[in-house]
RNA sequence: CGGCUUCCUUC
């Protein structure tokens, strides 16, 4: 069974959600008893290719096998698809559901709520979720930070994005590579340009690796700008630096 | 140890 785990795990990534179904009766056909690992991974590759109907009758179905009730992980990705679908309305409904199950949302749980309603634009939704998460004990994590800095700065909202950073510190987080990369890519997209090389000074200084994502970031928004000279710049730059173009 | 969340990769 962590055989087919691990091939379902490796299609989900792939988005091959025809071979999972396959692979998901192959393992019925050899006798073995699918599990709530099983069914996560089979829920997330669904969701993820746009087979949300779907997605959602396996989630109701799977409770007929034994053991497989939806746990943390489960009620998570179902969550995640919601939102990506854009129903909200039914994402809360996992959430409650999950409560009511006894299921105890997980920092995970959070942001993955988090980057839904922030992903469109629902920042009522999201200080509704960090005060939940307050009332659950729930601590904020880097991750937490970085979500509410990426759509923040995906809506432009430069100062609430600003706001956020500020909240990582004052926890007395350090922002990752992730945290920079985010702040580089709402700077750029706004036209902050002397924002963005003041986060790459601190990436410099502070020795973050500077990741292909980075620079594929730095590319992409001098790109949109127009600013050509700047993308062939860091394109070169790249290749002295020796990080691998993909 | 293996399945859930945040950065570029069709906006």
């Amino acid at each position: 069974i962590s055989t087919y785990l691990q091939l379902l795990t490796m299609l989900a990534k792939a988005r091959q959600p025809a071979e999972a179904s396959n692979l998901f009766n192959a393992l019925l056909q050899d006798n073995l008893r699918p599990t709530t690992a099983i069914f996560t991974a089979l829920l997330i590759v669904l969701t993820k290719t746009n087979h949300f109907t779907k997605a959602v009758k396996d989630f109701e179905s799977m409770r007929l096998y034994e053991g497989c009730l939806p746990d943390k992980y489960t009620y998570t990705a179902m969550i995640k698809g919601c939102c990506e679908a854009g129903l909200y309305d039914q994402a809360r409904k996992i959430f409650n559901e999950m409560i009511v199950e006894g299921v105890k949302p997980t920092i995970f749980t959070f942001n993955t709520l988090i980057f839904g309603y922030g992903k469109a634009g629902r920042f009522r939704d999201i200080e509704r979720v960090l005060t939940l998460m307050d009332s659950y004990g729930v601590k904020s994590d880097t991750v937490t930070w970085n979500t509410l800095i990426r759509v923040f700065g995906l809506h432009n909202r430069i100062p609430a994005m600003e706001q956020a950073y500020e909240g990582l510190l004052g926890q007395g987080l350090l922002p990752d590579v992730v945290t920079l990369n985010s702040l580089l890519s709402a700077y750029g997209k706004a036209g902050l340009f002397e924002k963005m090389h003041s986060v790459t000074d601190y990436m410099v200084r502070y020795s973050y690796p500077m990741t292909t994502v980075t620079y594929n970031t730095i590319i992409k928004m001098y790109g949109m700008a127009g600013e050509i000279d700047q993308v062939d710049m860091a394109f070169k730059r790249m290749e002295t630096e020796g990080v691998k173009p993909n």
